[in-house]
RNA sequence: GGCCCUAUCGUCUAGCGGUUAGGACGCCGCCCUCUCACGGCGGCAACCCGGGUUCGAGUCCCGGUAGGGUCACCA
């Protein structure tokens, strides 16, 4: 089994479909009759070998009972029967770990989840503030990188000047930091292939395009934009696919660069095995001769994002759901030089909130550090993104990274879409907050204080903070829930008003409370012990109900009918400002 | 229009030929309780439609339908 060396500057030697693996299978093919053999390997060869056995009396699927993988219940001995016309060159090798579910299509298939040093990247463009549905992306592949010990690179694609943004790279470092997806290699922590920016290896591009030009399998595109509008709504008036390659120039002119350089590319089927769509297959009429070099000089991104995965050891390439028609065209580039493609997988859409479209910029996506601004933890963003699309099958709801590095695999991402339902994001958040240690939570809600805490003393925020620790759902709700431990509130009578337990009462009432709860507390030491010790009797002794006495000493001192605990936020507040409050409202 | 992907409560999902179709968010009710929150208990709520295979289909096959994606000198 091929495997990649960590240090290599040559390209990855990665081979899915190796020959090696091959034979490997037909040995065992032929000995169907015995039950199939269960191999394990240390790292670097095999691991996790499942095999399907016709043969074998129940027809189970052998699993590795080491690593817990593709315990399957038995499967009916008609379903292969159904299956006998499988044919059985398609079986596939190793590299990734089919979904469970595909595993019976095959008559016989051998899968070995080959351990290799799995390199992913991130690869966006610049071209505006980074988003939650691109971060998911990311996230699956940096997942995939840590789960298996490999390195995550970030690279910036920037070949489209026009579209580029002021600050877009720093927007895309800024939000990975943010929210923790480290990258291995990359702007500004270098690499091996360094530099990780698109527009600084136009000089790569433009070597491997002149090799195409050289051996006839590029050449220069002589229409006009025009000219190409109008053929392609000739095409499309005619209710049919535009396809370049019916124009194709029989005597292209010399490229000297100012015009497009086209790749030529074959018309023929593709199949291929999508880590997570499965076996995919598409006709000719999905292959084109696509510009590589557009006549600015920039290379495109369907071309030199195929040089740069390859000279950078890329071995799995994570790609939404909007990629998966451009496939084919990636994977007749590699043909066309000489390259082996890397293993794809595509992830789900995203949808918006209404459900009706893919997440996206245009469609009002928020950048991903409005989330950080609105007090998001990135654990709770990650959790968050990482259940879109993949479960580990339990019913599990809450991941800390750590268990998702641990648990994340491949083989159980979904292929139908979700939505980004923000309620679910905030219980999340609140579930990721309440596991805070006040201490962790402290830290994290600097800056979300009101203007008002900026004078107070940390022990006193600290107080504040803990009572409303495991109310917070997200940071910037902090000032709203503690003004009061800051500012004086505002009484006003709406304030009785709109409370039920409160518009009973007369104002002569409430006054006749206030003076015995001051009266009561004056000597009070302000634990919470002795002023519950005090406040509970007093109910009696006003002969009134606990609601409506503790509902108006709150109402006062914190200016609303929603607060923490009444003895704590007293406790807290201290008995200064509580005797203050109380005697103002007097 | 061609091609591709998808389809289980409103939402995220479990399900791998036999389940009272499970969990979570949200919503509602009750309990706890000084309000809110947390927590606990309970409730409402789903297999897109039609054929086929099978003793048996949410699950496998085919066909519809619906949604999404894609058909750039954008990525």
């Amino acid at each position: 089994m091929a495997h990649i060396a960590a240090d290599t500057t040559k390209p990855a030697a990665h081979t899915p479909n190796s020959c090696h693996d091959q034979t490997e299978a037909d040995t065992l093919y032929t000995s169907q009759t015995q039950p199939a053999p269960i191999r394990t390997a240390t790292r670097g060869t095999y691991s996790d070998v499942y095999l399907v056995d016709p043969g074998f009396p129940d027809n189970r699927i052998a699993n590795d009972t080491s690593t817990g993988h593709a315990t399957h219940k038995p499967m009916a001995a008609k379903t292969w029967a159904n299956m006998s016309s499988f044919p059985l060159d398609r079986w596939t090798a190793p590299a990734i770990k089919p979904h469970a579910r595909d595993l019976h299509k095959c008559k016989f298939r051998a899968i070995l989840d080959q351990i290799m040093n799995v390199r992913t990247r991130f690869a966006p463009s610049p071209t505006g503030a980074l988003h939650s549905g691109v971060v998911r992306t990311a996230l699956f592949s940096w997942l995939l990188a840590r789960k298996h010990g490999g390195q995550f690179l970030l690279r910036i694609e920037d070949t489209d000047q026009k579209r580029e943004i002021q600050g877009g790279t720093q927007n895309i470092i800024d939000s990975l930091r943010w929210i923790g997806l480290t990258w291995d290699e990359g702007p500004e922590v270098g690499g091996p292939f360094a530099p990780y920016i698109q527009s600084q290896r136009l000089e790569i591009y433009k070597k491997y395009a002149q090799e195409l030009v050289a051996k006839g399998l590029a050449y220069a595109d002589p229409y006009t934009p025009a000219e190409l509008q109008a053929l392609r709504e000739q095409a499309q008036a005619a209710k049919r696919p535009f396809l370049y390659r019916d124009h194709r120039p029989k005597n292209p002119p010399v490229w000297d660069g100012s015009q497009a350089l086209r790749i030529k590319l074959e018309p023929k089927s593709w199949e291929w095995n999508d880590a997570v769509m499965g076996t995919v297959k598409m006709g000719p009429e999905m292959i084109d001769d696509f510009i590589i070099i557009k006549a600015d000089g920039f290379p495109t991104y369907n071309f030199c994002h195929i040089i740069d995965d390859h000279i950078m050891g890329i071995t799995h390439v994570l790609r939404s759901q909007e990629f998966i028609s451009s496939v084919p065209k990636f994977l007749a580039a590699h043909e066309v030089l000489g390259l082996k493609p890397p293993i794809n997988a595509i992830l789900p859409p995203i949808m918006d909130d209404t459900g009706k479209r893919k997440l996206s910029k245009r469609h009002g996506a928020k950048p991903l550090l409005a989330y950080r601004d609105m007090g998001i933890l990135p654990s709770a963003m990650i959790n968050f993104l990482a259940t879109i699309g993949w479960n580990d099958g339990t019913e599990q709801e809450v991941y800390s990274i750590e268990e998702l590095i641990q648990k994340f695999d491949l083989s159980r991402v979904q292929k139908s879409g979700g939505r980004f339902d923000e309620q679910r994001l905030l219980y999340l958040n609140g579930v990721h907050i309440r596991n805070l240690t006040p201490d962790q939570l402290y830290k994290h809600v600097t800056g979300f204080w009101p203007d008002a805490a900026n004078d107070t003393p940390e022990g006193y925020k600290k107080a504040v903070l803990s009572l409303v620790h495991e109310r917070l759902k997200f940071f910037a709700e902090l000032p709203q829930l503690t003004d009061f431990f800051f500012t004086e509130p505002q009484l006003h009578e709406g304030l009785f008003e709109s409370n039920k337990q409160l518009k009973k009462l007369s104002a002569q009432e409430r006054k006749t409370m206030i003076a015995a709860v001051i009266e009561a507390v004056q000597d009070n030491d302000f634990t919470i012990e002795s002023l519950e010790a005090t406040l509970r009797p007093l109910v009696e002794t006003l002969n009134t109900k606990t609601g409506v006495l503790f509902g108006l000493i709150r109402a006062i001192i914190t200016g609303s009918s929603i607060a923490p605990g009444l003895f704590e936020t007293m406790h807290v507040l201290g008995k200064e400002k509580v005797l203050a409050r109380l005697k103002k409202a007097l």
